[in-house]
DNA sequence: ACCCAGGGTCATA
DNA sequence: TATGACCATGGG
């Protein structure tokens, strides 16, 4: 199976995502932190919290004292550390001038400088490209890997790199790359969501690490 | 009670 | 470079 079919698959399956889950970039970026290894359900508490707090602000969370922010962030669980590394994300965005000034800036350079950030590992920072800079850059996460294993297309102990510069030369013809890396990195989520119940024993397809059967 | 979740860092060998 | 411990909550 090519990876353009699996694309179409799901796409047939789950319809179109418009993606990501937020009103703006920043609260992109935000929620690109808390998601880390963490259920969607439990970001939106925590985003929902940030709100109420009228904190959804970079230069009003670096204001903000680290035990607050924390514990405005406790549902979307690794407080303590997810609140160090917003802190560290707010505070590039501030002193490089937030959102226009860094969307001047090429792909590349901003991906080297949000990688040097600590707390922002690869998936991150290519969540952050994609969704909140409009960059065409394809987002393996933990779903994608074993998707693409599952199926046959990868060997599964690639790094990140090599994984993403692989699928995004298999994907690379077309017009619009942006559209299709966002719609089908929002795909393999939802198709990572709306099938495979009750764990762990599904019938029909799950994403989930011991799920015996993936179809697509 | 168990398994899982849209990762990343750090210490160790 | 490669594993493993650690971070922590909430839903199925």
């Amino acid at each position: 199976m090519q990876i353009t079919a699996v694309y179409r698959k799901l796409y047939r399956q789950h319809g179109p995502q418009h993606w990501w889950p937020g009103e703006t970039p920043f609260e992109v970026m935000v929620g690109a932190v808390l998601t880390q290894n963490t259920a969607w359900s439990n970001v939106e508490k925590a985003i929902a919290n940030l709100r109420a707090a009228r904190l959804l602000d970079a230069a009003a969370i670096i204001r903000t004292r680290p035990a607050r922010l924390a514990k405005l962030l406790t549902p979307s669980g690794y407080f303590n550390v997810k609140a160090r590394r917003l802190r560290s994300l707010c505070a590039w965005y501030v002193e490089q001038g937030g959102f226009d000034a860094l969307s001047q800036r090429d792909t590349s350079r901003l991906r080297s400088e949000l990688l040097a950030l600590h707390g922002i590992g690869p998936e991150t920072a290519d969540d952050i490209l994609l969704y909140a800079f409009e960059r065409p850059v394809f987002v393996i996460d933990a779903y994608t890997r074993r998707l693409f294993k599952r199926l046959g297309l990868i060997a599964g102990d690639e790094t990140y790199e090599a994984l993403r510069a692989g699928v995004e030369r298999r994907l690379a013809r077309g017009d619009d790359r942006i559209a299709l890396f966002n719609e089908f990195h929002a795909l393999i989520v939802a198709h990572a969501k709306n099938i495979c119940r009750p764990r762990p024993r599904c019938e029909v397809c799950c994403l989930a690490r011991t799920c015996p059967a993936t179809v697509v």
